[in-house]
DNA sequence: CCACTTCCTGTTTTT
DNA sequence: CAGGAAGTGG
C-alpha cells in the first residue's frame, strides 16, 4: 500500500479504508477530519474502487472544497483540470449545479437567478405591501416562510403544522409564486427544487444515483432535514455513504440544522460502522482540558466521548475581568501587542465574539494601538449597495423577469423613474403578458413623459448585452455610461471606499474571465455563494469574526471577547434547554480553535445600543471551573495595561 | 419626482 | 443611536 497512508492512526485508518456501506465518522476537534476525508477520497482513486468523477464530497464551506482540492492535487498525479473537475462542493453548490442542469423541471429557464437574503427581503416587503400584510414584521416573515418550505420541503400539503399553513399559507404561495415569476430561486430552493425533480422524476434520480459510487459529506451535525433528505435521494443501493462530524459542534440549529441526523445516523442506517476520532492534534492539553469540561456539561450528547491530547503542554486558558467592554477591548489589543512582540503574527491570531455589533469596539482599539486586523462576515463584499448594484444590471440583463433587480437600478442612478413609474410598467408587463425589459420598450413609446428616462436605462442594459466584448469591459463601459462614480459621489460616507469596491468588482470578473470563457449567469452564480471564510489569512492580520464563522478554523492564539450571560450564552436561549446546549456548543467551538494560546475575556458594564448603562455577570459556562484548569485574572491590578 | 424631515423600531448567529 | 419608513413641501 501506498506509503502516504502510514502518518494515519489507527482510528483514521480505519476510517479511510472502511469503504463499503454506511460509515459514520465521529471526529472531535482537532482530529485530523479534514486530513481523513481527503486520504479517503485518494484512497477509493488509487484502490480502483472509484474514477475520481465517481466520488462526491460535500463541506461546509468553499474554502473546505478548495482546501481539499489543493491537498489531493499535490498527492495525486491529477492534473489541474481534473482538480478542478472533482465533485467537491457545498449542498448549496451541488444544488445549483444540479439546477443548471434540469432547471426546466422545476419550471425555470436557464438564466434564472439566485436572490440572496436581502433580495428575499426586498421580494417579501413588496408582496406584503401589495397584498396588506401588517400584523408581522417582512423579516419575521421570511423567517416562517423559509421554515416552512424546509420543513415540507417545498410542498406546503406535507406541513403538519396546521397553525403555520392557517397563517402563513397563503403568504408563502405568493411568495413563492413570485419567485418562480422572476425566474429566481432562494437558497433554500436550490435545495429543495433538487429534491422535487429528484423524487417526481426517477429517470433523472436513476443517472445521479449511477453517477456517485461514494458519497461523503463533512459538518453532518450541521446539516439540516432537506439536505439530508438530497443525500437520501442520491445514493444508490450500495449504500456507500460516509457522514463526518461533531454532534458536539452543531451550531445552526437557528438556521435548521438538525443534530437529529448525526445522533440517529447510525438508526437509519443499521448496519452502519461507526469510527470515533478522539485526539485531538490542534491544542494543547491544557486547553483540551478546558474544552471537555465544557462539554461534559452538555445535557443533550452522544455517550462517552472525551477528547486525549498527545501531550502538546502550553499554559493555561487565561480569563480576564476587565472593568467595562472597553477596558475589555484594550486589553484584547494590548496582550495582541504584546504576543507580537514576543515573536507571534497578527495572522496567528484570532478574537471570536458572539454578535458582529462586538466587533465596533473592538475595531476602535485596534485602530489606536495600529494593530492590522481584519473582519469576516457582517456586511460582505457582495452584500455593499454598491456591488449590489451592479449585480443587479447584471441579472436584469440574463433575466429580465427579475422585478427585484429591475426595481433597484431603474432608478439608479436618478432617472426621474419613481414609484409611479415603475408600477406602470409592472401594468404593462402583467397586461401584456411580457417580460419588464419588453415593457420597458413599450412604456418608452406610450409614455412620452418618461421616454428620456427610460431610454437611458435601456441603452444601459444594451451595453450589457453586447456579446462581442468581454464581460469586464461591458461593466466598464456600463459604469461610465450611466455615470455611476459621479452618483456614488453624492451618496453619504465615503465615497472612493465605494468606488474601489467596484473597481474591485471589475477586476474580480477578469479574474472571472480568465479562468476560462464563462457566460454572465456563470459569473453571477459563482458570485451568489461566496461565504465570508474564502478569504481567511490572506494577509498578515489579526482575524476578528463571529463564533460562527470559526467553525472548521484553527489559530495559534484565539481570544473570545464579551463571554458574559446574555451575550454568551445569548438573552434569547436562555430560557429553552436546547438552545443553552446550542450556546454551550458554540463557546465549545470557539475555545478548541486555539492550538497554543486561549484568553477569554469579559466585563460586567457595558452599554446597551441605547445609550444606557447595562450590567452582565460572567458567563454561566465558566461557572465552577477549578482553578487548576485556568488563570483568572480580575485587570483591577493592571497587569494587563 | 425628489430631497428633506420626523418618527419608529429594534441587535444573534448566515448559506 | 442608527437605519429605514412614512410624510411634507418644492
Amino acid at each position: 500500500m501506498n506509503k502516504i497512508f502510514d502518518d494515519l492512526n489507527t482510528n483514521q485508518k480505519e476510517a479511510v479504508f472502511s469503504t463499503e456501506g454506511p460509515l459514520l465518522i465521529i471526529a472531535g476537534p482537532g482530529s485530523g477530519k479534514t486530513r481523513v476525508i481527503t486520504y479517503r477520497f485518494v484512497y477509493l482513486i488509487i484502490s480502483g474502487k472509484a474514477l475520481p468523477s465517481e466520488i462526491l464530497c460535500i463541506t461546509f464551506t468553499n474554502k473546505a472544497a478548495e482546501e481539499m482540492r489543493v491537498r489531493i492535487a499535490k498527492i495525486t498525479n491529477l492534473d489541474q483540470k481534473e482538480v478542478e473537475k472533482l465533485w467537491i462542493k457545498t449542498f448549496h453548490a451541488l444544488g445549483l449545479r444540479m439546477l443548471k442542469e434540469y432547471y426546466a423541471f422545476a419550471g425555470l429557464n436557464r438564466d434564472f437567478v439566485v436572490y440572496d437574503s436581502d433580495d428575499q427581503l426586498k421580494l417579501v416587503k413588496s408582496i406584503m405591501k401589495e397584498y396588506n400584510y401588517t400584523s408581522i414584521t417582512p423579516e419575521r416573515s421570511l423567517e416562517t416562510i423559509q421554515e416552512m418550505k424546509e420543513k415540507s420541503l417545498g410542498d406546503i400539503s406535507n406541513l403538519e403544522d396546521q397553525y403555520l399553513v392557517e397563517n402563513f399559507g397563503e403568504l408563502y404561495q405568493i411568495y413563492q409564486r413570485k419567485l418562480s415569476e422572476n425566474n429566481a430561486v432562494d437558497f433554500t430552493d436550490l435545495i429543495v427544487l433538487p429534491i422535487k425533480i429528484l423524487r417526481n422524476n426517477p429517470k433523472i434520480r436513476e443517472s445521479f444515483q449511477k453517477r456517485w459510487k461514494y458519497i461523503m459529506v463533512d459538518e453532518f451535525q450541521d446539516t439540516n432535514l432537506s439536505q439530508y433528505e438530497l443525500i437520501k435521494l442520491i445514493i444508490n443501493e450500495n449504500r456507500n455513504i460516509c457522514v463526518v462530524g461533531d454532534d458536539d459542534q452543531s451550531i445552526y440549529g437557528w438556521r435548521g440544522a438538525n443534530v437529529e441526523n448525526i445522533r440517529n445516523f447510525d438508526k437509519d442506517f443499521k448496519d452502519c460502522k461507526l469510527v470515533f476520532l478522539d485526539t485531538n492534534y490542534r491544542s494543547t492539553d491544557e486547553i483540551i482540558n478546558f474544552s471537555n469540561i465544557i462539554s461534559n456539561k452538555m445535557l443533550f450528547r452522544r455517550e462517552g466521548k472525551i477528547i486525549k491530547g498527545i501531550g502538546n503542554k502550553g499554559s493555561k486558558p487565561t480569563i480576564i475581568e476587565a472593568y467595562d467592554i472597553y477596558r475589555e477591548a484594550q486589553i484584547v489589543a494590548k496582550i495582541i501587542k504584546n504576543l507580537v512582540r514576543d515573536g507571534y503574527q497578527y495572522k496567528d491570531i484570532s478574537v471570536l465574539y458572539r454578535a458582529n455589533y462586538l466587533s465596533r469596539i473592538l475595531e476602535e482599539e485596534f485602530i489606536k494601538f495600529g494593530i492590522p486586523y481584519k473582519i469576516y462576515g457582517g456586511i460582505q463584499f457582495f452584500e455593499r449597495a454598491e456591488i449590489k448594484d451592479i449585480l443587479a444590471y447584471l441579472k436584469f440583463s440574463v433575466n429580465p423577469r427579475d422585478f427585484v433587480s429591475f426595481s433597484r437600478i431603474i432608478n439608479t442612478p436618478k432617472r426621474s423613474l419613481g414609484d409611479s413609474a415603475v408600477s406602470k410598467i409592472v401594468n404593462v408587463s402583467d397586461i401584456q403578458n411580457v417580460d419588464l425589459l419588453e415593457a420597458c420598450y413599450i412604456f418608452e413609446k406610450q409614455e412620452p413623459k418618461y421616454s428620456v428616462g427610460i431610454r437611458r436605462f435601456l441603452d444601459a442594459i444594451q451595453i450589457l448585452r453586447d456579446e462581442k466584448l468581454s464581460i469586464a469591459d461591458r461593466v466598464l463601459k456600463l459604469v461610465e455610461n450611466i455615470g455611476y462614480y459621479d452618483y456614488l459621489r453624492t451618496l453619504e460616507g465615503d465615497p472612493e471606499d465605494r468606488i474601489d469596491n467596484v473597481k474591485e468588482l471589475i477586476v474580480a470578473i477578469e479574474d472571472f474571465e480568465s479562468k476560462g470563457s464563462g457566460t454572465i449567469s456563470d459569473f453571477l452564480d459563482s458570485a451568489a455563494l461566496v461565504q465570508p471564510s474564502d478569504y481567511i489569512n490572506e494577509n498578515n492580520s489579526v482575524s476578528l469574526m463571529t463564533l460562527h464563522i470559526s467553525k472548521g478554523l484553527e489559530f495559534p492564539v484565539v481570544f473570545i471577547y464579551n463571554v458574559v450571560d446574555g451575550v454568551i450564552p445569548h438573552s434569547r436561549s436562555l430560557n429553552r434547554l436546547n438552545e443553552l446546549d446550542e450556546e454551550r456548543r458554540l463557546f465549545y467551538v470557539g475555545v478548541t480553535r486555539a492550538k497554543q494560546k486561549l484568553f477569554i475575556t469579559l466585563s460586567k458594564i457595558s452599554r446597551s445600543f441605547k445609550g444606557s448603562v447595562e450590567y452582565r455577570s460572567p458567563s454561566r459556562f465558566l461557572d465552577g471551573i477549578s482553578e487548576k484548569f485556568i488563570e483568572y485574572y480580575k485587570d483591577y491590578s493592571n497587569k494587563f495595561l
